[in-house]
RNA sequence: GGCGCCAUAGCCAAGUGGUAAGGCAGAGGUCUGCAAAACCUUUAUCCCCGGUUCAAAUCCGGGUGGUGCCUCCA
């Protein structure tokens, strides 16, 4: 398996670190309010990278973090005239509400900064004891200049970084590359005791101390968005690998942005939507599938018509799977001829969706692979086919789409009597000729999410 | 100013040396009371110029256009 490190700006073979498990750290959102579209992408991402870890028998340590003090989350309560505390709390249980609505599995550990100021405190305390960090009026800032390697990550040179970076003026720091480890207390925010006096950590400490404290300090995957390469992860492996000695992540991984008409979708432009609109105009199933319909490092653009053509491809996967079921349900009890053929070609699909996925995590081309499959699974059973066949097909297809996050079947069930009895009285009217009354019926059951299928054999119908 | 990325059909998107995957949309066909779904057929020489090579969308040079980071951001 390759996978495209962003430290070395090449794809590289993916070598855990410990046989059979991988530690990856994710940078989880800060929540100060409902969670974007941007959000979404390195959490479906991820999830599904998770996700085909584990179908290749790998355990996975999965850590995605809460920032839940922050800014915007202090200038969001003062706002709404409440704690911090509150505001943070209240939108980590509406993120949880969408990243399972994405239908990622729930992080191994999910640590929250406010919970870990004892690990924070201890890693800034080693930093300034080791000559990397100073304190200064209650403050402690990291000195970039200090540490050699500062720029590997984003191939950055601190000397044109200074040239022509507009920093805000600081005069209090030693150098203007220098970044926040603790910030002193002000009235109206939250703080916490330290050595250097009450106040609150700085944005990037907090990974450091997470990632070493769940995953060790050494771990396998580091994984985000393209956004936080400079300078947050940059920084935390400043942190990270001047307080520990050691390597920080061994790969890093960051999925591309979220455009808008081309345009990076940002806070300060205001061109950002809440992934809570966007799965209740099309559906959470949908962004997933749109987000994983091009390569992880690609920027995609987001709009209405692509939603709707990703929507209308997500409908055919689930058309197919429906159509399959019905043969798993119909079929022939025993085995037909060609087998053996069918098996093969089965095989062969899922050898090229293995084969995409090893390539760095290739799900477009992954899909390509299940579209493929759905052709050859649809043509299968509009033919008399095997229940075993059709079993085969199914359970490749929903194992494939299923390590993509999506599922295809729902398991709805309802009250099978009354749609039978539906049917039957629109075959009444269809023999009289009583379309009218047939295509009410129709639309009735179609509300009901019922699909019907007039075959030459009969009526066919499902659950959408 | 420094450092990057991108440019493939109407739209989206794979493809890093051997003569263009897939999806959406469109067109035609099979099936059908009409639908829906499905299946079949059909739609590109890869921004421009030059170079390397037996061979380039793929490598190199130059250009054009777009965009990102250097500030909070996934």
């Amino acid at each position: 398996m390759k996978i495209y490190n962003t430290m070395s700006r090449k794809k590289e073979d993916f070598l855990p670190l410990i046989e059979n498990t991988v530690n990856m750290y994710v940078c989880g959102p800060t929540v100060y309010d409902l969670i974007h579209i941007g959000n979404a992408r390195p959490m479906a991402v991820f999830d599904t990278v998770r996700r085909y870890f584990m179908y290749k028998g790998v355990r996975v340590n999965y850590v995605q973090n809460f920032t839940d003090v922050d800014d915007r989350i202090i200038n969001r309560a003062n706002k709404l005239g409440v704690s911090s505390e509150s505001v943070a709390e209240a939108n980590i249980a509406e993120a949880v509400t969408d990243m399972r609505g994405l239908n990622c599995l729930e992080s191994t550990v999910a640590p929250r900064v406010t919970r870990e100021m004892d690990g924070i405190i201890e890693m800034i305390r080693t930093l300034i004891d080791k000559g990397y960090a100073y304190a200064l009026n209650g403050s402690v800032y990291y000195s970039t200049r200090s540490f050699e390697r500062y720029g590997v990550l984003s191939g950055k040179n601190i000397n044109d970084l200074t040239a022509g970076a507009r920093v805000e003026i600081n005069d209090e720091k030693r150098d203007v590359m220098d970044f926040v480890l603790w910030k002193p207390y002000k009235p109206g925010e939250p703080k916490w005791d330290s050595p250097w006096g009450p106040g609150r950590p700085g944005w990037h400490i907090e990974c450091s101390v997470m990632a070493k404290k769940y995953l060790g300090d050494t771990f396998d995957i580091h994984a985000g968005g393209e956004d936080l390469i400079f300078p947050h992860h940059e920084n935390e492996i400043a942190q990270s690998e001047a307080a520990n000695g050691k390597t920080f992540a061994r790969y890093w991984m960051h999925v591309g942005y979220i455009n808008i008409d081309d345009i990076k979708m940002s806070k300060s432009l205001g061109n950002f939507f809440t992934l809570r609109e966007v799965a209740k105009a099309f559906s959470y199933e949908v962004v997933r599938f749109f987000i994983l319909s091009a390569h992880y490092r690609s920027p995609i653009n987001f709009s209405d018509s692509l939603l709707q053509a990703a929507k209308n491809g997500l409908e055919r996967l689930k058309n197919s799977a429906r159509l399959i079921k019905y043969a798993v349900e119909n079929g022939n009890e025993t085995p037909l001829s060609g087998e053996d053929a069918v098996n093969y070609e089965i095989a062969e699909f899922v050898r090229r969706f293995e084969e995409s996925m090893d390539d760095d995590f290739n799900t477009a081309n992954a899909i390509t692979a299940i579209f493929d499959l759905v052709t050859f699974a649809n043509t299968q059973v509009s033919k008399p086919v095997s229940k075993t066949r059709a079993m085969s097909l199914l359970d490749t297809l929903t194992q494939l789409c299923g390590i993509l996050g999506l599922k295809l079947l729902n398991d709805t069930q309802a009250d099978t009597s009354e749609i039978d009895a539906l049917i039957t009285k629109r075959q009444e009217a269809r023999k009289a000729r009583d379309f009218k009354t047939a295509d009410a019926i129709r639309e009735t059951l179609s509300d009901k999410g019922v699909v019907l299928e007039d075959r030459p054999d009969g009526v066919r119908w499902s659950f959408k």
